[in-house]
DNA sequence: ATGATAGTTAGCAATATGACTAAGCATCAT
DNA sequence: ATGATGCTTAGTCATATTGCTAACTATCAT
């Protein structure tokens, strides 16, 4: 148990920032490129291409560059690592909770014996 | 739109660390005190203090203190606004993969005429 | 060929992160 | 009352993160 998951990392590392939250809100509407991207978030170039690799490290997205224009589309797929992470540890947690459960109620049981 | 979620920042940016995360699995098994915590790990005490308190400011973990002993516990709900999120992307995600699987039948369907 | 456009690289500054040691404080057991 | 135990605080160190500016490269339009 206990593996490494660096892919987890990564994930979860590029969606703790609200300012990459916000680049990929913006890519799900439609493919944009860098200055595009730029604009809103009031940041300069050097800053969004740093979010941007960030990004595309993590698998979130993915970049073409055409002529001297660099297109950024989301990868569909990105979430699914992080989603699947989720889902297993609810259920151990939701297990762990029906436990409690179980020995509360043999408690309540044992109480009235 | 482009909301602030400093709380959602809180949770992925706990959640990104490989040592957070197994002391999270870890705690999915059973309440644990914080030098249950170090031992596993190899982790001396104030640096499991330090993910600790990541941990909770997060809101995913509860402690208690009984005499001299620091009780740790999993808080269940605590990663559902990081799976709300995910699954609002993940259905904006696909409404633009929808699109573009419109287009792309319009596009062939243009071709043959 | 010139200038404007789009991106890139390099390097800086401030702050945050993750680990440690050393020393302190508060129990608990004897 | 004393020592061991369990945690806490303070302070250090190395590295990473996030923003910037300035200077560079590559392309496109004229």
């Amino acid at each position: 148990m206990t593996k490494h998951h660096p892919e987890l990392s990564l994930l979860f590392h590029a969606l703790a920032d609200p300012t990459r939250r916000s680049i990929l809100t913006r890519l799900a509407g439609q493919p944009a490129r860098v200055t595009d991207l730029s604009e809103p978030t009031g940041l300069r170039l050097p800053t969004v291409m740093r979010h941007l690799s960030v990004l595309e490290a993590a698998g979130l997205i993915a970049t073409v560059k055409d002529g001297r224009v660099r297109t950024c589309a989301i990868v569909p797929d990105a979430l699914e690592p992080a989603r699947t992470w989720l889902d297993e540890q609810r259920s151990i947690w939701e297990a762990r909770l029906d436990r409690l459960e179980a020995l509360a109620m043999q408690a309540m049981k044992e109480r009235t014996e």
